[in-house]
DNA sequence: ATATTATTTTAGACTAGTCTAAAAGTTATT
DNA sequence: AATAACTTTTAGACTAGTCTAAAATAATAT
């Protein structure tokens, strides 16, 4: 039987290989989770007796083919829960991750897979993030930063790199919404900002970080 | 904040005094929580510290308002939980307990409010046990055994005692459902076993045993 | 009223997970 | 190639929760 802190740490590990593209570093691990170095020493040996990880010392982990289901697992549960959060109990997008966070822990897989069905076997979750399915294979989308495009692209927001609340709420503020048409206007050369319009055909200025933190897919 | 374990505790020991009606002992603690007397003792200091129950040396257990308020508020998401199991996501009356035991443990009071109202603001649960609202208030429904009656009463069932899988199994199919009309044709003098007439106007013999564990109100 | 029995508490030990401080290993700099 | 700087691991300690075995208290029976 895997713990609670045991799925933590594979999240966080999957999600920095996902980011990093290669074999995760002690220090990023306690930085995600938010703890000291040498309690991940603890815990990697733990998960690599278990084998869910690879792990030598001094090394870095990459995950074994059953870490990595177990990670799109609990990811899996993770995103099926926000989607219920916020289409069945109206949560906004910035507000479903302390709630997650704990369901995604839930055991029971009659339970994932009746509210997989309920939701009508959703593919992303609120913010864009593909659903992993229950043999937890992934439907890639090949997103790219808005921050990529050139002037007179149209294209549609598929998804966030922050997930913050706050940056969240701008977004939401600014009328930038999943789905979305966003027509680029005009790029400042000065500071790559960008002038947009968006689906409501109101145009705004965002800057080069804030396109950086947005995907898209050309229309 | 209140540990996971200790929440587990005051529900126990809630249910206890609900059934016994008054201080509740070490031992019978351990035995419906499935551990030992001595780790019973240390967090029953625990939980006095805390001021959750009222505690001495030898002489049982009580709660504290706040202590009875906490364990209402643990009570009324598992019911809510297993409300939603059944409603929502097709879960039969005995297959919700394992999960509920889980959800009820979330702590997040937007999401248990907004459960509330995607459910409809329920009172009883599937089982017919009645939801604590939102301060911890019940509304007290006075239930009796339906082995209290007499030949020919009119009864509604409201509930169960024994809330096993196995027992909830037979009332299913002894078409023994919640809201169902019950009458008594006979009752068997020897061993107090009785004859009724279901809902569905078919006529079942159920022991005395079964009988102690219907709860139902006259009609 | 005392002895027996049952219950409850204490004492001390164990596991999971965490921490700090020090040691060991790796990488970068000169 | 030697040193400095950084990263990772080890060692030892702490907390929450659990356990067994023994001691203390309460209840029961004679």
């Amino acid at each position: 039987m895997i713990s609670f802190t045991e799925e933590n740490y594979l999240k966080a590990i999957y999600h920095l290989i996902e980011q990093e593209g290669e074999a995760v570093t002690t220090n990023a691990i306690a930085e995600k989770i938010n703890t000291k170095a040498a309690s991940v020493t603890d815990m990697l040996k733990k998960l690599s007796d278990k084998k869910l990880i690879n792990y030598q010392k001094y090394q870095g982990v990459t995950l074994t083919p059953k870490g990595e289901k177990t990670a799109l697992n609990i990811i899996r549960k993770q995103r099926l829960w926000e989607m219920f959060l916020v289409e069945k109990l109206d949560f906004k997008w910035d507000e479903v991750h302390d709630a997650a966070e704990q369901l995604e822990h839930i055991k029971s897989d009659k339970l994932i897979e009746q509210l997989d069905k309920f939701l009508n076997y959703p593919k992303v979750d609120p913010h864009g993030d593909p659903i992993p399915d229950a043999k937890g294979r992934l439907q890639i989308q090949k997103s790219h930063l808005l921050s990529k495009f050139k002037k007179n692209d149209v294209c549609i927001m598929t998804g966030v790199v922050d997930h913050s609340p706050a940056f969240l709420q701008y977004l939401d503020k600014s009328g930038i919404t999943l789905g979305n048409e966003i027509k680029i206007k005009e790029i400042i050369e000065f500071d790559r900002s960008l002038q947009i319009i968006t689906g409501r055909q109101k145009t705004i200025f965002i800057s080069n970080d804030v396109a950086k933190n947005i995907l898209v897919i050309a229309k």
